[in-house]
DNA sequence: GTCTATAGATGGATAGAC
DNA sequence: GTCTATCCATCTATAGAC
């Protein structure tokens, strides 16, 4: 991995957040160290500077474009049409998501605790802006009579959790295709809300 | 904090091992130095290898106890009868468990990967043989017809996922008392699996 | 842009006094 | 059983050479 002196901030910097990306979701931000991460760009620690002026803001840049991505995405993909179909495709998109993202949302979920305050603040906000999509989408079709549920927030949790689950299991080349789960996540949801 | 020098073993023992389970719960593993638990305990850190050999083994040793513990409540807990109704108290056994027992369940399930690889499969084997005993209450539905499944593992696994989920939110005090959530679960768990 | 070298802090764990 | 003292490894981050 060694490399020779010189420019290559083009590459640098995108090894830099993919090696830390990768670190952290296999062994937690706080056991991985700046020298780990360096090593497997192939550069030395020091050199991680030029691109973050420190460990913290690696992470916290990490996490934020991980959520941001997830609203951007989501917000381009969703639709108008009933309730029905609103959860639908919040289902799907949200396992097919997270089957191409597993180190992002691994680590922005288990890292969490390691943000400051500050940090933490501005995370668990886009956290709660992508909440509330899918809590949008179950308060029409309750208020619509199409869902009957026992208390739209606790559901809109228990939904995202059991979603969320995938990827604690999920490999490619397993014994399902990606499809065939979503399927069966969808008829499991389907059925746990309709009325 | 500070404590005379004498014996106070009875004492120490659990006070380090509940310290440490909080300050493991809180700031994970790899971020509490065994200065933070010690000083919390109110002991110097050299006293605390009195009490276990290194930091890995008293981390384990937390996870191992706690595994053993739900497994050996659950097995005292649970009866016969047909698949709804066991279905039923292990959801009831397993909100209820999990708010009295917060850190444990947040250390077991976030520290994993913190775990030597042997230390690693002890308590992934203790977790397989909890997830047996509801894949076992499905599967038995499943075969009598009381439940419609599209797949009995990816069921178990996305119910455990979400029953898990509750202990990221619920607080004492909270807007809904504990038998109100135990009931919103298994109504969403009721509708998920009957045929 | 990257390196070598290092400051300065903190970590896990042990030795020996009390 | 606990403390003081300490070893030695490792960490984050910076300074200055190339």
């Amino acid at each position: 991995m060694a490399r020779k002196a010189g420019s290559h901030a083009e590459i640098t910097g995108p090894a830099i957040r993919l090696a830390a990306l990768r670190l952290f979701a296999r062994s937690g931000y706080a056991a991985v160290s700046m020298r780990e991460i360096a090593s497997e760009v192939g550069v030395r620690a020091g050199a991680l500077y030029l691109y973050t002026p420190d460990k913290q803001t690696l992470l916290f840049q990490l996490m934020r474009e991980h959520m941001e991505d997830l609203l951007a995405s989501w917000e381009a993909t969703r639709s108008d049409g009933d309730p029905l179909e609103r959860l639908e495709a919040f289902v799907r998109f949200h396992i097919d998501y997270h089957f191409d993202r597993q180190d992002e949302v691994f680590v922005s979920y288990m890292e969490l605790r390691n943000l400051t305050e500050e940090n933490f603040a501005e995370i668990q906000g886009l956290r709660r802006a992508y909440e509330d999509e899918l809590e949008a989408i179950l308060a029409a079709g309750h208020d619509a009579d199409d869902f009957r549920l026992p208390d739209v927030r606790v559901t809109t949790l228990a939904l995202i959790a059991m979603l969320n689950g995938v990827i604690t299991w999920y490999r490619d080349g397993g014994r399902l295709t990606r499809d065939r789960i979503q399927r069966i996540y969808w008829n499991m949801t389907r059925r746990m809300v309709k009325a």
